[in-house]
DNA sequence: CAGAAAACTTACCAAATGGTAAGTCTATGT
DNA sequence: ACATAGACTTACCATTTGGTAAGTTTTCTG
């Protein structure tokens, strides 16, 4: 995929590819200038440091993880049927950009600064998916659980299928496009 | 918690601690000297290189997931109550020991050798795994579904609610041994 | 007890990493 | 035409990292 955009973008998409596919740490920056085609110095001119970096990657991520689900929240579908747009929305991006989500992994795993904003960026979706669980639960459509457990799960869930494909692999499976599709129908 | 064991064992103890809590990549090996109380010398003197530590410690936690999967397993137990029992001990693994199955996340993506040795290893517990959910689909006892899916999306259930503890805190969770206890109750 | 092997430690080292300083090139506004 | 600012690059640098070489202490064994 070629990226024209700015120097800064392409370095932003870099970051959220890398940081996403293969962790912060194992990322350096002479690695992610090399892919970009400009010199180390360049992403520290645009970031002052490979943290200041992280930072605006997940920022770029929580950006597009909102975008993609308040694409499909706002319809006027209900109960069920909105759940299902949810979870389709989802499993939609981690086909299309595995990355974003093994982004939103990387860094709640790896805590601190970083991870709390990008908790709090996340915390009002996360509150309204709560709320909304339990509206459906009172209302009988679904099981009472606790809701919270309940995203967990799905949560994980997704974001497992997203970003494993070293296990789908070894269970046979083609991590492509198609299956993943697939494997959202059956959810 | 103190290790007595000997010099090697304690090595590998907190190698599966710090790789699978932290990743690979984000351990150095002076670090992991300074946490069992030796030179970073004296780790390369029981294990060659990194990667081989590496190695020696993948295979620790396959002995000791596929333990806690044994012991479960042998039950003469069927059906339903045997996936309980094996989701049981998947989770109760997790609680004591989360360093296992996040371990086993990290090297899965990580890939290459390592990767490989791992993914055979539990090649056999999966093949059984996913021919016993067949089974237990086709005498009727499972809703239709792709199996191997199935599998995929519980195994990333499991994982997922063992190993990212920061996310359960921003859903405002305690991740500790109740709530997953209960958490697995609901499932 | 001698001595050899095991289990380390102290000294280094080359490469990689995040980051700083200073220079170059190019566009742009005056 | 020229200064100024933006967008870089070339040169460095200190620290960290995995790893080697050579010594030192401990333990086992004949």
């Amino acid at each position: 995929m070629v990226v024209p955009g700015s120097t800064r973008e392409r370095i932003l998409d870099a970051a959220l590819t890398a940081f996403g596919l293969r962790g912060f740490d194992s990322t350096s920056l002479d690695e992610l200038a090399a892919q970009v085609g400009i010199t180390k110095q360049a992403i520290l001119y645009h970031f002052s440091s490979k943290q200041e970096l992280l930072a605006a990657t997940i920022e770029l991520a929580v950006q597009e993880l909102g975008g993609a689900l308040s694409e499909a929240a706002d319809a006027e579908a209900r109960g069920f049927q909105r759940i299902e747009d949810l979870v389709r929305a989802t499993f939609s991006l981690a086909a299309r950009r595995p990355e974003v989500l093994g982004l939103v992994r990387i860094v709640s795993r790896q805590g601190g600064a970083a991870s709390s904003k990008l908790a709090s960026a996340m915390g009002f979706m996360l509150a309204e998916a709560v709320k909304f669980v339990e509206e459906e639960m009172s209302a009988g459509r679904f099981r009472r659980l606790e809701p919270r457990m309940l995203l967990l799960a799905v949560y994980s869930a997704v974001v497992g299928v997203a970003t494993e494909p070293e296990v789908m692999r070894a269970l046979g499976l083609e991590p492509d496009l198609r299956s993943l599709v697939r494997a959202r129908r059956e959810t």
